[in-house]
DNA sequence: AACCCGTGGTA
DNA sequence: TTACCAAGGGT
């Protein structure tokens, strides 16, 4: 079977299988080289903010709905600090229908709280990275490895799952990264840490691209002759399924419908019309609560609500 | 640990 | 059409 040894050189040992020759990462890397997207944030010109706003938006969210939006957050921020000088409701209405808003908040108080500890520089410790808002595991090791090129393994869904089939031999993983998985593929990771960011990104293109979860395109795929789940025959998952998401008639969808009033308004609006988006009023004041307390709407006057930190809406109390 | 948080494309 | 799924984070 074979064994993914990074490139661990094993003195004097005869490799029995040439596929065992090669480390995992060439095999991916050389694949990455001739099918690799080009896609803006992977481009230096990006930069670190590029990388970090892109890695925000990208959170659960397809690239191809994150392109058209970060173009147009990139030329209107270039830096941190051009966004942390504007309301926060800038960013959320910036964010348009990208979904899960909060992560536009959080962005927000990300630039500020680089303008506060950074002087407005993105910091390429990975501590620093973590302590910063919206900023987890994932994120504050992808913008270390892809925009300080450094040596960490990036583990999304996407590795997470090539790690489970090619090294485990199972269908998919559990649903949250280990530390076990970090390890694992730490492992896999070449020694350079230029050429270890590169196969970071490789990995995440192979499980975007090839090995995707419901129908994996084995045939293209460049370490098929030592997956260790398609060498087992592909078995099917053999987990418990996973609880169905839902999302018609959840507060999600009130919130969505709510937000996306203000959000299309230029100032603040009656609260009559956002009691027209839905019809139940115990849901509806639940979800416009909520929105209040994540701080994604404020209330400006009697029966009127706004984006925070609107100019307009401060005006009009 | 389990649950909450949006939105739209695809089969 | 329903169901699945998408570069997670916070609590």
């Amino acid at each position: 079977m074979a064994v993914m040894d990074g490139n661990q050189d094993t003195a004097g040992a005869v490799a029995s299988w040439a596929v065992d020759e090669r480390p995992f990462a060439d095999d991916v890397l050389e694949w990455y080289g001739l099918v690799a997207r080009d896609l803006p944030w992977r481009r230096p010109e990006a930069g670190p903010w590029g990388v970090l706003v892109s890695e925000v938006m990208l959170q659960q969210t397809p690239v191809n709905r994150v392109l058209p939006v970060w173009e147009a957050w990139l030329a209107r921020w270039p830096g941190p600090a051009a966004l942390a000088a504007e309301p926060a409701g800038e960013a959320v209405r910036m964010w348009g229908r990208l979904g899960y808003p909060r992560r536009a908040l959080r962005l927000h108080q990300a630039a500020a709280a680089i303008v506060e500890r950074h002087g407005g520089a993105i910091p390429d410790r990975l501590d620093d990275l973590l302590a910063l808002p919206g900023i987890g595991t994932y994120t504050a090791r992808a913008v270390a490895a892809f925009a300080f090129r450094q040596r960490h393994a990036v583990v999304d869904v996407n590795v997470r799952r090539l790690v489970a089939r090619a090294v485990e031999g199972a269908a998919e993983g559990p649903a949250a990264v280990s530390r076990r998985d970090l390890a694992t593929v730490e492992n896999l990771l070449p020694a350079d840490p230029e050429t270890a960011a590169r196969a970071s990104a490789a990995f995440m293109e192979l499980g975007a691209l090839v090995c995707v979860a419901r129908a994996p395109r084995c045939a293209g795929c460049p370490v098929r002759e030592r997956c260790a789940w398609l060498l087992a025959g592909s078995p099917p998952s053999d987990g418990p399924a996973r609880r169905p998401q839902g999302y018609a008639g959840t507060d999600r969808q009130v919130r969505g419908r709510l937000l996306a009033v203000l959000r299309d308004a230029d100032g603040p609006v009656d609260a009559a019309l956002l009691d027209a988006v839905w019809d139940e009023p115990v849901q509806r004041d639940r979800a416009l609560r909520g929105l209040l307390d994540d701080g994604l709407a404020v209330a400006v006057g009697p029966g009127r609500y706004a984006l925070p930190g609107d100019v307009t809406a401060s005006l009009s109390v």
